[in-house]
DNA sequence: ATTATCCCTATCGAATAAATAGGCTATGAA
DNA sequence: TTCATAGCCTATTTATTCGATAGGGATAAT
């Protein structure tokens, strides 16, 4: 499996607005980019993204930021994969021109994949993989 | 998920070869891409690291050709997409230059997604892709 | 020897992904 | 009411990957 820098940018981006977010504040998209280290105006797009999805809310203006359209354990991997990268968990093979064997092959194989990707990921809430993805240091603060 | 075409072809030739060669016959580059419509130049390399992968035995020179190593249902899908596709099926994330959340979230994620994968992979044979992507016509044939 | 086959590497072109850029719009604070 | 600070949106450029092409070796059967 391969993880676009898109996908991976956009999982990071939005545990680092349920982290910064816990309270109710927004989070800009300067800091998240700081923070996790991605350009800010391809974060930027992303964000977009993930806004037209609704998995978050964007207030604009000065004070505005991001913050979380809904807990994130009840976002899904599976929410955030399907918003920003079209491929990885698409909803059928691509109709090529192959024909016959090639095309029965494809379609099977695909068929069975494609059902573990959405499993593992419809399973997995964005919750949980914050919840693995950070790391309490020896006085108890997160490390991010 | 997106399959690359080498994955596709590979598993196409890989079939092709298991169907022709069932007495023991070998089947050249040139058939295979012919009956399954590939450019042979291309093929070629893709046959090329499935004899690498000791997934095929070539024979050179006039009368020539390819046969399967083993029996279709000793081939996993895992095996040929390894061989073929080295970023489908990797043995780990790619290690890059994030840090913190970003790595984490990365790693975590990629290894239940990977484990589904290899797991669908690694249960299903070519034996019973070619059976679920042949079918028989009218008369009984092969239609392929 | 000649021919048919696999072997191997280099290279090109197109598609895709990542990143950059710049102007527009809305909102809160001064 | 003005201004600074955010998000919004699209166009463009650059980098990377993929599919394909090309061409010359090596090897074995005839």
């Amino acid at each position: 499996m391969k993880f676009t820098a898109k996908a991976e940018y956009g999982l990071a981006a939005l545990a680092d607005i349920a982290i910064h977010s816990e309270q109710g504040e927004k989070t800009t998209t300067v800091e998240i980019a700081q923070r996790q280290n991605i350009s800010h105006k391809y974060l930027e797009q992303i964000l977009l993204q993930l806004r037209q999805a609704n998995l978050i809310r964007a207030s604009k203006g000065q004070k505005g930021g991001y913050s979380l359209m809904r807990p994130a354990s009840g976002i899904h991997i599976s929410d955030v994969l399907n918003a920003l990268d079209s491929s990885i968990l698409a909803d059928a093979a691509e109709i090529g021109s192959e024909s016959g064997l090639r095309r029965n092959i494809k379609d099977c194989l695909w068929d069975k994949m494609n059902g573990a990707m959405r499993a593992c990921t419809d399973r997995m809430t964005l919750a949980e993989l914050i919840e693995q993805g950070i790391c309490a240091d020896d006085s108890g603060n997160y490390v991010i």
